[in-house]
Formats: C-alpha cells, structure tokens, sequence
DNA sequence: AAACAAACTTGACATCGTCAATATAAAGCT
DNA sequence: AGCTTTATATTGACGATGTCAAGTTTGTTT
C-alpha cells in the first residue's frame, strides 16, 4: 500500500499527493497544508508536486473534486436507505450537516473562496458543484411532485433558500461562530418545518 | 488629514493601521494584506504595527470589530426609516444580504475563519458578535408579538435558522458559486415568505 | 537631570510558493 | 540494438511573508 520509493520515479505520485494532502489538512487543517511538507511526506523533492499540479490551487481544487464525489456517494447511500418519502427531507436536511460536521476542511474546500475565488475554479469543479445543486432541484421537484412540499414555488428558488439555510448553518458551526452544538438538531428540525410550510400563505385578511 | 510623519513617533499608529489595512483589503481582498506592505504603506518599518497589534490575527479581530460597529450602525439607519411593520422583515433581509454584497471583505472577516476558528476570537469580538446576534433575537420577538410571524416558535431558533438562510446565500454569493445576481432579490423573497410561513402547520389528515 | 517606559528601527530567521536549469528514467522509433 | 523524445524528478535560487531579538529614539515621570 505504501510507496516503495526505491526508484527515481515515484510511479503514483499524483494519487499518492493527494493522499497525504488530506491527510496533512485533516490534521492540522487547510493552513497546515504546505507544497513543502507535502512533498516531503511523500518522500519527494519541493517541486515534484508541480509536474501534477500546476499549482497549489490547483491540488486543492482537485481535493474538492474528491470532496463533491464523496459528497454524492454519501448522499445517495443514505438516501437509499430511507423508503418512508415523508423522511426524505428531513433526513437530507439532517444528512448535510452531519456531512459538513463529520469532513469539515473537507467541506472548506469544496464551498471555501480558496477554491472558488482566489484563482478560477476548474471546468471540472464547477462541473460537479453544478451536478450537485442540479441534482437536488430534481429532489426538490420530486418532493413537489409527491407532495412533501408545497408545488406552486419555483423549485429552483426553493432550492436555492434551502441549500442557502443549510451552506449557512454549516458555516455557522465549521467557522466556530455557533459554538452551541447540542442544540443543532433542534435548529434543524425548525428548518425543516419551514421548508415543509413553504409556499402556505399566512392566513391574510382578503 | 494625511500623516505628517516627519518625527519618529507617529502619533496615531493604531488608527492609521487600520485605515490603511481596510484600504489595501478594499484594493485586493484580505489576501493582499499583508503586515510588511501595511507597515510600509503607512510609512514605518515592519515591525511598528507589532506594538499596536500582537498579531496579524489580532488586527485582522480588530478590523472585524469594526465591521461590527458599521454592521450595527447601517441596520440602525435602514431599519429607522420604515415605519410600516410589515416591511420590517422583508426590509431586515434585503438589508442584510445588501450589506454583505456592498462591503464583501468586511463581511468576510466579520464572519470568515480568519477571525473565528484560527487563533482565539478576542473577548471584545465575541461580545460584539453576540450582541448583534441577541439583539436580532429581541428583533425577532418584537415580530412575533406584533404577529408578523408566528408566536408559537422558540424565537431563538427561528432566530438562528433565519439568519442561517441570509448567511448562507451571503457566503454563496461572496464566495462565488452563486453567480446568478440576477435573481438575488427573487431569492431573498421566497426567503422571507419562507419566514413568514414558518410555525404555521401544512394542512395534515388528522 | 536621571530614570523609565513607550514607540519605533534594523537585522535576522524560518517558511512559503514557484521559476529555471538540470538530471534521470521510461517509451517510442529506426 | 541504439538513438531520440518525452515524462518525471532534482537542486538552486528568488522574492514575499510573519515575527522574534536586540538596539535606538522619544516622551514622561521623578
């Protein structure tokens, strides 16, 4: 499993960077993530790394890339351990922090300005983020279609504020400004109600 | 109004610091702040800023605080001139993301990692920070007494989903994945009909 | 006038991203 | 087989950065 690195050729070099980068930003975060230390850990020279990347951007990019597949391969095996409809939104509202909670530089990195806006995020990144969102308007859709929420709303627009609910909640508590980890389910459960009464109109007066 | 700066001692090191750190953060982001530019800028030697600010990190808390008390200040003034307590909400929301997109750094900083998950948040920042949090808490209760939105809700939680929903579509913008301004307002207002349906039960069988 | 503290300076160090020039190995062609 | 080309890796170097340590200048207190 380990490099034999015996050789002047590494063979595996660009996987096994990518690698040890998550492992480096696991333990110490994004910022503890130098090309230098990288490289050493794997045993290479300083700018080995560069024949594979053009930039340190450029791996943190391909990092994200890696984050949004785990994204969509965790996403789609908890969704499909649900059959009840009516739990389906709760449990992709409570599945997306939990996300969040459990790869947090990860998460940094696939919806950080690191990647998207210092230096243009990559056809490929944005391809897949876009995948991504896309994908959840077709649940949002479904959810309509079913009945789980309101139909009369743009399912884009619904989409957009909810993911924007859940993106915020997430920051909140990655960046360390919602430090009151106890009651998150209790905020999430209130998100979820309001994305279900959505669309209601307010008893008005006409 | 400019710096004499023609004996040793400059005489208001500290505010000139900061003037000039949100002018260059203004110019080219946060990244392009750094230490030694600041200090020459301001023109003294690298280290003056040290004895104003212990850190880089301490700075950057100091201009976030700062962001804080214009934060305050600009909802203060927005919120005065309306007088018709249903556009209160709409009017806070539209504010808000208003706000974020007019001083994006600022926003950044007042919210971003930088301040909050590297080095210790400073007492004085995290007063502040709460402080607007619980007065938008007070905001909040002040709505459900008047019955512009439902009164049945723990007002902290509503309180902290809401501002969960225009933090995350203020990250998403600023950050740039949402690239779509276009349809920033239509968001924000299936946001705020969001809000308002909140607490209101759908029509369910039993 | 002497002592002291505050404000500021120069010098230095380690770290970082990355370019240029070079060396080595592998693959392809004759 | 040898020769050439191409992919891969290396060392050396540069400029930028944050910040410490030791010294210098100024203002303040006694």
């Amino acid at each position: 499993m380990n490099q034999t690195k015996t050789s002047y050729h590494h063979g595996d070099l660009r996987s096994s960077l990518l690698d040890v980068a998550t492992q480096l930003i696991a333990e110490g975060g994004v910022d503890a993530l130098s090309m230098r230390k990288l490289a050493d850990r794997v045993g290479v020279s300083r700018t080995a790394p560069y024949h594979h990347f053009t930039d340190k951007h450029a791996l943190l990019s391909a990092l994200a890339e890696e984050g949004f597949k785990a994204y969509e391969h965790s996403l789609r095996e908890t969704m499909a351990g649900v059959s009840d409809p009516d739990e389906w939104l709760p449990c992709f509202a409570h599945w997306y922090l939990s996300f969040a909670q459990a790869n947090p530089e990860l998460y940094n990195l696939m919806f950080g300005q690191n990647v998207w806006k210092a230096g243009e995020p990559t056809e490929q990144l944005k391809g897949q983020a876009h995948g991504c969102f896309r994908r959840y308007v077709e649940m949002v859709s479904d959810w309509q279609q079913r009945g789980l929420i309101a139909n009369d709303m743009d399912p884009l627009r619904f989409a957009q504020v909810s993911w924007s609910t859940l993106h915020g909640m997430s920051r909140l508590l990655l960046d360390g400004i919602y430090v009151d980890i106890k009651h998150l389910d209790e905020v999430v459960d209130l998100a979820i109600s309001m994305f279900r009464a959505a669309g209601i109109k307010p008893q008005s007066t006409d």
